[in-house]
DNA sequence: TGTACATCAGTGAACGCGCGTTCACTGATGTAC
DNA sequence: TGTACATCAGTGAACGCGCGTTCACTGATGTAC
């Protein structure tokens, strides 16, 4: 087929390198982070020289809003392909619930970078803008779910669908955010802590719902 | 009085010089973060030269732990006291969800050093460990408070009181990460957040707690 | 109180290293005729 | 198909700058007698 011979044959590969200083970068960034990342480091990993780096971006800072920007587009259409079809579940409210949790556990490569992301965003009104955006696309689309999924279920919300949106994700991002520090050796004793967020999310719900 | 001499003559004042020198680290790891904070830009805020520095700290890692040391301490006095004297209240629950929210409002400067402390944390082991410390500091203390005030209101629980306190700080955790990120100068049309926290808690408690 | 010495706190010049970025160049790939 | 040229993707040496850290030194503070 022509189209093997396209992909083996060597051609215009500008994309494909971009892609992998980024596999690189995202990599690098969650190892040492983004300040101790050298462009060089990150050119290594990728079998790269530097000068191929500035072909392709202006500045390390650049990279850093490709990377995300791709990483967040991907999460998102990972979230679509999750959830497509769960208005057809019996109990759309526990499903979505579990087939979220077990898709976004804590991804700790992209848990170091997004937080890192947060702190620059924190100094850049361009990064702060790429991530308001994300947020509020994740925000969105959690809203309409939890709309759709209570009327669905032929339930009532003590609290507007937007707001316990809010909260949710702002719950996840808690317990998230914790997993990064590394836990001790061995916690020996009692391991009282079975699935935090399920816990608080069935707790939540068990609020922000009724018949 | 001898105490306002001892005061204003000058004498041994290494203690102060380092005072100093935290002081002055903690806004400008705030204002440019930790890595692009150099030990010049902390000294010259201090009123000091780089080798001052060098002669209290042996490198700039010692230095964000002393940091994180003092803070972490200073933070959970303050929580003390604001909730000393908390069984007295006629309703200690909620009392003491007012009295924390209204004390632990986002301290942006304090927050942006903390997140930054938890990248930190992740691949350095010792300050790991403190953050461990920290964090277990406030779980034990937070669930005792939890204990007392619920068998002082005479309720009962649907979750174990350290659980319920590990709930309660992720979802505090990750509220206040977000606030980190600027928010857009003008919101404009409706502001349907009024206390995210507070709605988030109160939902939480609902199911929590039973009579 | 006065003098001589010891210690302390902080100065500021110097060091060498690694970084981000630039740029002249090269071989591979694509195009025109 | 073959040749000549244009463009593209990436190389690798070079640049200068700012950083973390060291160190010989100095004036202020404390101590012994």
């Amino acid at each position: 087929m022509t189209v093997q011979q396209t992909e083996t044959r060597p051609k215009r590969r500008r994309a494909e390198t971009v892609e992998r200083l980024l596999d690189a970068a995202l990599e690098t960034f969650a190892e040492i982070g983004f300040a101790a990342a050298s462009v060089e480091d990150i050119c290594r990993r990728g079998g790269f020289t530097r000068g191929a780096f500035y072909s392709s971006f202006r500045t390390k800072d650049e990279l850093f809003g490709a990377l995300f920007a791709r990483e967040t587009a991907r999460n998102l259409t990972l979230a679509e392909e999750v959830l497509a079809g769960i208005e057809a579940e019996t109990d759309p409210v526990t499903a979505a619930v579990e087939r979220c949790l077990s898709t976004f556990r804590a991804d700790r490569t992209w848990v170091l970078v997004l937080t890192e992301y947060r702190l620059h965003a924190a100094r850049h009104p361009e990064a702060a803008a790429a991530l308001r955006e994300h947020s509020a696309g994740l925000h969105t689309r959690l809203t309409h779910l939890i709309e759709v999924a209570t009327v669905r279920a032929g339930l009532r919300l003590t609290v507007p669908p937007g707001q316990l949106a809010r909260i949710v994700l702002a719950l996840h991002d808690g317990v998230v955010v914790h997993s990064v520090v590394p836990q001790e050796p061995v916690t020996s004793g009692r391991d009282d802590a079975p699935d935090l967020e399920r816990t608080a999310l069935l707790l939540l719900l068990r609020s922000a719902v009724t018949s």
